[in-house]
Formats: C-alpha cells, sequence, structure tokens
DNA sequence: CTTTGATATAAGTAATTGATTATATAAGTA
DNA sequence: TACTTATATAATCAATTACTTATATCAAAG
C-alpha cells in the first residue's frame, strides 16, 4: 500500500477546515457515530443555520458524507477521502467528547432524532 | 510511554498554526535541516518582516526553537514541543521541499547563511 | 562610533471567516 | 391543503488574518 503524496495546498485546506473548535469537536463525534444535524444544535450554543454552515464546509471539502432519513439529515465521516488517514491521526490525539455524547443520551435529543424511521 | 491527552482548544490552536502554505512549508524545510531567516526570505516571495511575523507566530508557540549565530537566527523544530507526534505525523504527509533545499544550494544562499560561524 | 547587514516590531489595510437574522426548501402530519 | 419540524441558503457584519511599508534593534566590521 503506496503513501500518496498530498501537496502543501490540499494540506493546508484540510487542516483549515479542522482548525476550527465547532468543526474539529463535530469530527470526533463523528468519529465513535453517526449524528443528524438537531444533535449538533443542541450541544453547540450556537444557532441552526451556524451548525448548517460548518456541515456545508466539511460536506463541500467530502470530508463528511451526508444521508437524508426521512426529515432528518445524517452525517458520518467518509473514510474514502484521500486524505482520512491524516483526520484519524488528528483526531486519535484529541481529546474524548463522550460527555457531550452523555449529554444527548440525557436531554432525549439522540433518541428524538436517531430512532430507526422504520 | 502514555498518550498525552490534548484538548480541543490546543489542538484547533496548533492547526491554525500549519493551515498556512507559508507556515506548513517552513516547517516541512526543517523537519530535515534547521533554516536561518535569511533562506526563508529567499525561498517565498514575500517581504523580510512578513516572514519574521510567521516566526513569530511559530516561536510563540513553542513550535520551533530559535538560536542566534552572530548576526543570523536559526530555527529548528522543537522536538519537545507536547504535539511534537502531531506535528511529525502531518508533516510526514506532505509533499517534500527538496526543490526549494536545491534551490537554496543553486542560489548560493544556503552556504552564505549557513557556514559554520567559528 | 558609524555604517552595514540581519532580524524584529509597529502601524495600516484588504481579504477572509464565523457568527447573526431572515427566508427558503423539504418532509411529515393533521 | 395547511401547519409543523428539520435543514439549507442569503445577506450582513464584526473580528481576525496575512500581507504591506516604515522604523527599530542588534551584532559584526571598518
Amino acid at each position: 500500500m503506496e503513501k500518496t503524496i498530498i501537496s502543501i495546498e490540499e494540506t493546508t485546506a484540510l487542516l483549515k477546515l479542522l482548525s476550527d473548535k465547532t468543526r474539529l469537536t463535530m469530527l470526533k463525534l463523528l468519529e465513535s457515530d453517526e449524528c443528524c444535524v438537531c444533535e449538533f444544535v443542541e450541544l453547540f450554543q450556537m444557532s441552526q443555520p451556524a451548525i448548517s454552515q460548518h456541515l456545508k464546509k466539511l460536506r463541500s471539502a467530502s470530508v463528511v458524507n451526508e444521508t437524508r432519513r426521512g426529515q432528518w439529515v445524517f452525517y458520518s465521516l467518509n473514510d474514502q477521502h484521500p486524505m482520512y488517514p491524516l483526520i484519524q491521526s488528528i483526531l486519535s490525539e484529541v481529546e474524548s467528547q463522550d460527555d457531550k455524547v452523555q449529554h444527548l443520551i440525557e436531554s432525549g435529543t439522540r433518541v428524538t432524532c436517531c430512532v430507526d424511521p422504520k
């Protein structure tokens, strides 16, 4: 398995994307499980459009995948991204965000959003 | 050897620092050898104060070490930085900057600056 | 001690970024 | 169909960023 050579420009673009607290936290959360937009809205003290714009940046860079299920849109890490190994090694250094997941469970947000749509 | 846990804030601050083309290229160059300021000035199409300001940011974050030798100031990677492993894994993904080193040698800049000061 | 070369700092500025509010779209439900 | 909930887009704005030019500092050489 050859190592893909990544240009300085591609790398700085990715790092810039990850150098925002909200976006990096989002990705750390996605590392363990997909999330829907409303969960991010619950977690971050920020307006829904702000969340949506952060997700758009991640989406435009193909760092995340988007799946609509009914009225909800779920996001997940794109493990096919050419820089996925780098993303993984960055995320592995970052402190766990389990407290946020716990908050979702306790507040009932996770249940509301993520129930099986069948 | 325990893995140091790094906060989201510390990580985003580091990524922001590395998410600039000039600074990331500087660090990639420092990965193989120390450089003096005049070498960076030769390499980047940019004013000397601009170079100096980039170096100040890297210095303030302790990502690089500074050593004065006579009238020259040399910079090197700080391998004692708490996030040095992350810095290394980022740099390892980035394309080589050997062409820039070659340019320094050919232009004579490297010789002028980096001769043993004894 | 004055000049020169190397580097740092200060002040100003245009471009970018990350938020906001208002509005649009899209899906589910009465 | 109309209403509600979830999400996206548009327009706007304040803060930050990465340059620029001008000036200061600092070390070596005359």
